[in-house]
DNA sequence: GATGAATGAGAGTTCATTCAT
DNA sequence: TATGAATGAACTCTCATTCAT
């Protein structure tokens, strides 16, 4: 199983209950503090178990964090897998991206703030490991998609395709990290005003349409 | 001055080349341990001077931290100044914006880091102190820019200035810290390959590109 | 429990053995050096244990301190109460306390000197708490004997008791303190020269004599 | 010159006014905190002179402290001396002791908070040299009165002159300190209520007359 | 396997003292 | 001689990790 490259044995057996709110103290304590910010106490007494079992199930800080981090990639590739499933073209992709990442932000603030922190990790032990697990999954798509618009005369036919992927990728994750840190937070509110910045519907049509702007054919509009 | 908010008054009598020791010193740990992991003894040591030293500079690490912060935004705020300045239209502005990030991330790459972790901060006393400083002058300028190229005809007359300055700035955001992290170095070799990814001009262009068919009047293929 | 306010739950959990370890260790150490010349590293060395244990104790060198003077407080208290018990009149608990006070100098010496440092803490945080827990045993027991003196007609009948009994526990306290410092170490030397000084109970009853003296009614003697 | 044991060369050159600015500025910080939490540079902040020339007058924290001390003993002294001449008899001393106490420690409340500090210094390197300035004029006048009252007839033939010289002694410093620490102010309160605490005539009158019943030949009464 | 008291290296910070100017 | 920036040992306190129970 993916999980089990950072935590022990012990970690496996214990029931699904006691794994979550292991999983989720961890992350919320990291996402709150950075990873050397975080105790390991805190994070055993949040998760309403003794700092002894905390190290049974994972043998030091480092790998509990990797254990976090590994368990929100999972949970996020099933969210972009399952977005790519359900979207006929890239522009349906692009609206619907904006709508998970927004949903994603909701109801996982945690590992949303700690993917953030992730990405701005500077170079050390943790990202040697951490970047190994960089989904490839939205680059793939995202390509296929682009592609597959060119063949179909919905998008511009020159494009370029890397380069337009990973700009469109660079939207969502914004997008997404709008909600993560008191910095994102706040440029929103510079850029939209509070109002607007607070009426998510509206801000995803507006991004989207930026979106559709740089990749509808020209000629469509004639 | 802007800078003497989080420095003592002993600060401000050294050296221009000790006060260039010390702030090069703090933004190198800072960035590479982030602000938990930064040890100020160790920035000491870096900068050359006593613990003591930087104690009667500095009333704390968090000042330490904050100091550095104000240090940086004053440079990128020139900087972004210049950008604007030397920028005929919206298009020039994307083109030197874009080339001007990556010779920032080139020359001040600690400071790069140190921003890219600052945007990801936890919220906490350091954000509260760090969030306002975020400079409003791309957004000022990105939306003089977009509003004086609906009248000259040349940006598509119905886009939605905030979002449209909002998602360029993100563009540019992402690209800066494309050079700051291993995940985002990683990212663009995922998306552009390993080459590619190394050919900065080209990628600037690809990208300049991008904006460019997100804000071109579709009359214009006409 | 009285000692409870400023340990923490581990301390409560810990052998009395170890209890007392550490209460004795930092007595002695807070004695011989004061509250601010006092090391905790070396109260943690003297009682046998990490610093990180004793600061599972108590989570500030202030607390230790505080529970400390508590102890302190608790066992003089039952001292004083005891000497009253055992006393028929006002001039046997005179010379009960005498020798009660000298008791306690010789078998806590270390508590007899850090209680003198008290009454001389300037003022503070640390005094706020301590002054709380002066302790009004001794006023109460004093005004009561002097009062049934009065009415067993054994004391004069005009005398001022809140005064006489301050001035009496004064008497007390000094003597006490005659073994808690260098200085009044001396200071009893100049008085009585030395070998005066060290005949503790002559001087006893030298000291009774006198406030015996000054409670006699005048007609006793016709 | 007395003073000049712990002071440098230096000290006595500068004119009489930053003398008593770094003896005041000391005497306070000393008293405020106690030999170990003073801080050596706030005294001279708060003296408004610089780290520097406080070592070029005193080469030692304890050195300044003992300078301090020495200086409040002189001016002690001065004061004993006075109060003895001024007293026709071992009554009067008394009643004018007590004035004399509650004016130094009003005038000179740093001194008096000083001197219940030194008093209480656990043995060490400062007590050393501290307790060689305790003065031996109490103990000669007091004395010295007895006697000549003895002779006069008007105090207790059969009394113990040293003892009660002592006890004496011992009233007069408690009421001296009465005014120097909160713990002192506190026990005047818990023996006196608020009201009598704050009548220092009534109390001085009180006191005496305690005195005054212990050495009153049992005679006079008939 | 679970517990949580214990450990001790290491962190941020202070302050008596020195010394170049 | 006066200044005050500089020094660095020492202090209080934290926390990742261990291990006896």
């Amino acid at each position: 199983m993916n999980e089990s490259r950072f935590e022990k044995a012990t970690f496996a057996k214990t029931t699904q209950d006691r794994r979550r709110q292991v999983l989720d103290a961890a992350a919320s304590q990291f996402a709150a503090k950075g990873y050397s910010g975080a105790n390991i106490n805190d994070v055993a007494r949040q998760a309403g178990i003794s700092i002894g079992a905390m190290y049974s199930y994972f043998s030091s800080k480092q790998d509990l964090f990797l254990a976090v981090v590994d368990n929100a990639t999972v949970l996020m590739e099933e969210i972009l897998r399952d977005v790519a499933e359900c979207s006929a073209d890239v522009y349906e992709y692009v609206a619907r991206m904006l709508g998970a990442a927004r949903e994603f932000a909701g109801a996982h603030a945690a590992l949303n703030q700690l993917y953030l922190g992730l990405t701005a990790q500077p170079p050390g032990e943790l990202t040697v490991d951490v970047s190994e697990q960089i989904e490839a999954v939205t680059p793939d798509i995202l390509s296929g998609l682009l592609e597959r618009g060119k063949a179909e005369g919905i998008v511009r036919g020159d494009l370029d395709v890397p380069v337009y992927a990973l700009c469109i990728d660079n939207i969502f994750m914004m997008y997404q990290f709008a909600f993560a840190s008191q910095y994102h937070r706040q440029r929103l509110a510079v850029y939209l005003g509070v109002d607007r910045a607070a009426d998510a519907d509206a801000l995803e049509r507006g991004i989207a349409a930026f979106v559709e702007a740089a990749l509808r054919p020209a000629a469509s509009g004639a």
